[in-house]
DNA sequence: CGCCCGATTGACTTGGATCAAACCGAGTGG
DNA sequence: CCACTCGGTTTGATCCAAGTCAATCGGGCG
C-alpha cells in the first residue's frame, strides 16, 4: 500500500450502468449487502454513478437532496458549522458508507470530496420505496446506522476528553486499523500508510486548530512514535506504540 | 412545572404487567409507537418493568445485558471511560428512548438512573425475534436511531467547536425545549424549569470540569440570562437571550 | 523563475483545568 | 433543638494546553 491515495480524478461524468452489483467492491459490506437476486436486479436498474474530485463539494447543507448513495471508493466527510464560521466534522465516509437519510429530502450537513469519491446513487424516491418492500435493505442499513452511532459516541469521547496528542494518536490509529482491514490483516509493528485527510480536514475532524495538528505531528515525529513521508504519508514505527499515546478504548471507530 | 424532578423512589421491584399498553405515556413516541392490534398485543405480553432510582447504575459497560428497553419516565445517561477514569457522557436518554442494542448482548456503555427512571424492557432473544417478524418495530428503531445519530453530531459540534459558556447555554436551551415540546409549545420568554442533572453530569455531557460548569453557570445569572432556584432550578429570562449565548445552530439536538 | 497553497515553526495570549478552601441545605443523632 | 456530617456546589488562586497571530518553508505548476 505504498501508492499515492487513489486520487480518482474521473471526469466527474456518467459511468452510467458502469459495473455489474456482483463486482462491485462493496457488494457485501453496503446498504445492499444482504440483498440477493431479485432485490438486487432491483436495486441494479436503479443505481447510477457519480464522481467527484478531490475538494469538490458534493452536497450542501440546507440543499435539496433527491438521491442517497454508498461510497465505491474514496473518503468524503461530512461538517457541520456554525454561523461565525467555526466548523466540525461530524462524519467520515468511507467506501460502503451511506450517504443520506431515507425519507429527508434536505441535507443535514455538508458532504464534500475529501479524496477523489465514487458513489452508487439511488433517486430518493424510489429508495424509499425499495425500503418498505426489502427488508433486508431495512434491516441493514437499521445494522449501519447502529454501527455509525457507536462511532460517532466514540468520537464524542475523543473530542470531550482526549487532549490533542491523543487525538492526533487515535486518528492514526484509527486510518492504521481501518486499512489493515480492508486487506483483513490485524494492525501490528510497522505500517506505512497514507493519511486520506489534509490537515485543516484532521483538525476539523479533532476539534483542534491546523497548526495544533502540525505541532503533534512534528511532537510524535520527534518522540519516534511516527515518521512523516510528504504531506499524506505516515510511517508507523510501531503499531503497540501508538496506541500507548492514543488514550485508549479504541477498539474500533473507525466509520461514521 | 415547578414540583421537582419526580425522584421515583420505587421499590427497585416488580410493578410487573403494569399498565395496558394503550394507556402508555410514551405509547406514540417509543419504539413500539406503530404497532397496532396482534403486533401491540405480542409486545404487551412479553414486556416487563424496572425501575432505578436516581444514581443507580443500570448495566455496566462490558456486562451481560440480556434485555432492551424504553424509557418510560426519567432520564438515564449513557458515559463511556478512559482507563484513567476520564469519563464522557455519550447518550441521554428520555423518556421514549430506546436502550441496548438488538442483537448485541453485551452493554458498549454505562448507563446510570439520573433521576428516577421506569423502563419497559423486553428480553433480547424474543424482541430480536420479533424485529425481524414486524416491520413496523424495525422500521421504527430506523428511524429513532438515525434521529440519535443526528443528536450526536450536533453535540459533536458543541464538544469540538463551543466555549465552555456556549455549552452550558446550549446545554440548558435544550432542556426547555425538550420540556417545552413534552407540552406541545414552542419555548418562548421567561421559562422556569429543573434540570435533570447534576453539576457532575453536567460537566460529563459537556466535556467541561464540575468548577467550569458553575463558573459559567454564575457568570450565566451575573449577565442576568437566567435565575438560579436551588441546585436544579434554573429560570431563563427570556428564551431568546439564552438562545443568543448558545453559538447557535440549536435546531433540536435533545435526544441521544 | 515566481507564485500559490498547504504545512511548519515561533512568540505570545488565554480559556479552561487543577488544586484548595469554603459554603449550603438536608438529614441524623445526641 | 442544635451540633455534626455529608454530598453537591461555589469561589479563589494559579497553571498550562491549546488557541491566535504572524512569519517562513517547500513542493508543484504555470
Amino acid at each position: 500500500m505504498r501508492a499515492p491515495v487513489p486520487t480518482q480524478v474521473q471526469p466527474s461524468s456518467p459511468l452510467q450502468g458502469g459495473a455489474r452489483c456482483g463486482d462491485c467492491p462493496i457488494r457485501y459490506r453496503a446498504v445492499c449487502a444482504q440483498c440477493e437476486g431479485d432485490e438486487l436486479a432491483l436495486l441494479e436498474r436503479m443505481k447510477f454513478y457519480r464522481s467527484f474530485e478531490a475538494g469538490q463539494p458534493i452536497v450542501w447543507e440546507g440543499d435539496r437532496m433527491d438521491f442517497v448513495a454508498s461510497v465505491v471508493s474514496g473518503v468524503a466527510t461530512l461538517t457541520r458549522t456554525l454561523e461565525d464560521g467555526r466548523a466540525q466534522m461530524v462524519g467520515l465516509l468511507l467506501p460502503s458508507d451511506f450517504l443520506g437519510r431515507p425519507g429527508r429530502d434536505t441535507a443535514a450537513y455538508n458532504a464534500t470530496a475529501a479524496t477523489g469519491v465514487v458513489l452508487c446513487c439511488f433517486r430518493r424516491g424510489p429508495f424509499d420505496q425499495l425500503m418498505q418492500r426489502i427488508p433486508h435493505l431495512a434491516h441493514r442499513l437499521l445494522e449501519m446506522t447502529l454501527d455509525e452511532l457507536d462511532a460517532a459516541r466514540e468520537w464524542m469521547l475523543l473530542l470531550g476528553r482526549k487532549t490533542a496528542r491523543e487525538k492526533i494518536a487515535s486518528f492514526i490509529a484509527i486510518i492504521a486499523r481501518r486499512q489493515a482491514a480492508s486487506q483483513k490483516r490485524r494492525p501490528a509493528g510497522r505500517i506505512v500508510l497514507e493519511l486520506p485527510l489534509t490537515r485543516e480536514a484532521m483538525a476539523a475532524y479533532l476539534g483542534l486548530t491546523i497548526e495544533t495538528v502540525s505541532r503533534q505531528m512534528t511532537a510524535l515525529r520527534r518522540d519516534g512514535i511516527i515518521e512523516i513521508v510528504g504531506k499524506r504519508g505516515v510511517t508507523l514505527t510501531d503499531y503497540a506504540r501508538l496506541i500507548a499515546e492514543s488514550g485508549g478504548t479504541g477498539d474500533d471507530g473507525a466509520t461514521a
